[in-house]
DNA sequence: ACCCCGATCGTA
DNA sequence: ACGATCGGGGTT
């Protein structure tokens, strides 16, 4: 198949970067893929909406692993979403993925050019439902597995730049980026 | 032990 | 606009 993962190094380039430059690339969970089409970056201690913005917990302790690693947390009691952590270790950053277009696991590396829009699945916990993908699926290294991992194409899209969104505090950051439909 | 509230989503 | 639903984390 010939298919590359995305790797350690691509993890530590800055969060911002990696944010924007995930989108367009496929994630493959469990026999199931998607392509990313919308990210949010969450950055450091001083980001007052990061996880981490009150210091390291239980919780929140593999934002300070090294980068490459799934970072899945239970919100509202009902959701999860799934981040990748960025960075180097003790600086707790991730990015969350917010949305992705399903396709085929046989077209996985495949090109494409269209979204639809109703072919989306836009939401952290609609996507995580759509996946599977529960907190027991924290903590594991996407640069070095077989069943959950990013697929690494050089492909760059038009993308618009946005605050984040569902968040009260950190609403000036322009940390959301959104693939153009 | 208690209380507040959240990186959400479906329904109204 | 609002309620569901529960665990994390701060406070008493």
């Amino acid at each position: 198949m010939n298919i590359k993962k995305l790797n350690y190094k691509f993890f530590n380039q800055p969060t911002l970067k990696i944010a924007e430059k995930l989108l367009g690339k496929t994630i493959i969970f469990n026999n199931k893929a998607g392509i990313i089409v919308e990210t949010e970056a969450y950055i450091g201690e001083n980001d007052p909406a990061c996880h981490a913005a009150r210091g390291k917990t239980k919780r929140n302790a593999v934002m300070y692993e090294k980068g490459g690693i799934s970072y899945v947390y239970l919100i509202y009691g009902m959701y999860h979403c799934l981040n990748f952590v960025t960075e180097r270790k003790n600086f707790p950053a991730a990015v969350l993925i917010r949305g992705i277009k399903p396709i085929p696991y046989n077209f996985a590396n495949s090109d494409f050019k269209t979204y639809n829009k109703k072919e989306l699945i836009l939401g952290p916990g609609k996507l995580c439902n759509h996946f599977g993908i529960t907190r027991e699926h924290s903590n594991e290294d996407i640069t070095n597995s077989e069943k959950f991992y990013v697929i690494d194409t050089k492909k760059e899209f038009e993308h618009t730049t946005t605050t984040r969104i569902g968040i009260s505090k950190g609403t000036n950051l322009p940390w959301r980026f959104i693939i153009d439909i």
